[in-house]
DNA sequence: CCGACAGGATCATTATTTGAACCGATAGTT
DNA sequence: AACTATCGGTTCAAATAATGATCCTGTCGG
């Protein structure tokens, strides 16, 4: 891990939840020394990606990561075209709709709008979505370039539920199947009790850079609400590769078998 | 610089003009060996800061920044709550209304609304304002903790046009009346042919976090518009703060005499 | 008054960063 | 077809910056 490699992943530390942190806390947290922690701290800082409170000399993140947030979303206004459609989408179904995005750290939750149900999934923010074991997941690997999904098969996947596929042979079929149909099914296999639906979101060059997904508790599933969910998340997707580009990316089904 | 420092520097070459950058563009331009910069590139990209184009192999901001950002503003919603501020006093002045907080860089912008108006003073975000020269400045620092400001007076101020105030005596007489006044008022300190007046942002601890501003062509200027602009700038100064914390921070103006 | 823990500073040791040179690929130019 | 100029990316000895045990100081609660 390079020195600013550690420097960023302090950055993730601060949360909704715990959006401040003094020196000793994070640095315990995060297993560095605490002059190190501190050194980072101040380089941050000078940066303006954290402040520290002038009083309680506690740390936050800067005001500099609002100018940065701004120029992607200029350049490439993701969050600013998908949240107004995956507001539709929760509107229209009432059950948690969550949109991803496939970068470094894996396919990362952008966004999530809860349904309004007691009894709904909750999904965080800048969660880490497993490739293999949610619907989202496969909707990406069925529209992304061959080497990309081969090296993610040749990991063996973990498994989370007793419903999570892990051999290789189904995987595939799943894959298969959602690279077809144009969407995928998640039915448990990232947390029990909990099914859902989910299209890629496609890119110029017609491979997926993310994927919008539906998810509700396994109780309240019916022919009816999966085949409208089927529809709302396939003209989403649609809607937002439009918008973001001007016109409907051609899709590159990935051909893994 | 650390090469943290260096590392964050990088990120600040990418703007709403130039979003995109190639690795030795990049160099040049940072003035760092190419192998340095790719290091650095490469580190922030496994952070997730910055993404490579698989086909154009250039690279632009990440996804991670928006969730930093988010939780900034979760957690501060600066903006959140200023903006809509800003557009108002926008609207009901129809001159350019902009917003800086002080950070690491000093007093930074963050978010300007821009007049209707063909001839209307333009300023961009992340432009630095320098605190002696500008409305903003002048009422951040009348507000600003005696130490932070003596410290500020020692270094020699820049001089932008002729009516930029140097002498410190002249200095500490704007800084002092800001004080008593609650607002400040530039005249062509920064700019030539732009006035404006402004009024701090104050925090919990009554001292100033930023400052909003009105600028305007000196040509427009009149007794009552500059009236009218003093009290829209006080009272939408006085909203923001009563909006973030709850309640009306006490200010703590700063004797410097 | 004391102990515990906070944030911060120091500096010899150590490990990471640095950059000139190099590679292969691509795109004009002659 | 050969030449040239770029590009993104890689290599490795030399140089520099990061590290962390230790210390300092202030604050809080008992």
């Amino acid at each position: 891990m390079s020195t600013v490699e550690k420097a960023i992943s302090l950055l993730n530390f601060f949360t909704e939840d715990e959006p401040e942190w003094g020196l000793s806390d994070l640095a315990r947290q995060a297993r560095f020394d605490k002059a190190t922690t501190r050194r980072l701290l101040v380089a941050l800082a000078n940066s303006g990606l954290v402040e520290q409170h002038a009083v309680t000399r506690r740390y936050q993140l800067g005001a500099g990561l609002l100018r940065l947030a701004r120029v992607r979303e200029s350049h490439f206004p993701l969050l600013q075209v998908a949240v107004p459609v995956l507001r539709e989408v929760a509107a229209a179904t009432d059950e948690t709709v969550h949109l991803s995005e496939f970068g470094a750290r894996g396919l990362v939750t952008l966004h999530v709008e809860e349904s309004s149900k007691a009894n709904r999934v909750s999904v965080a923010t800048g969660q880490v979505l497993p490739l293999h074991a949610t619907a989202s997941g496969i909707a990406f690997l069925a529209f992304s370039p061959a080497p990309l999904v081969k090296s993610y098969l040749r990991k063996p996947p973990a498994t989370f539920t007793r419903h999570t596929l892990v051999q290789p042979a189904r995987l595939i079929e799943a894959i298969e199947t959602a690279a077809e149909r144009g969407y995928s099914q998640g039915e448990q296999g990232f947390e029990d009790g909990v099914v859902s639906v989910a299209a890629p979101i496609l890119g110029l060059d017609g491979y997926a850079l993310g994927s919008i997904a539906i998810a509700m508790p396994l109780s309240r599933r019916t022919k009816a609400t999966t085949d409208r969910h089927i529809q709302a998340v396939r003209s989403a997707s649609d809607k937002i590769s439009a918008r973001l580009f001007g016109e409907q990316p051609s899709p590159r089904q990935s051909r893994v078998a």
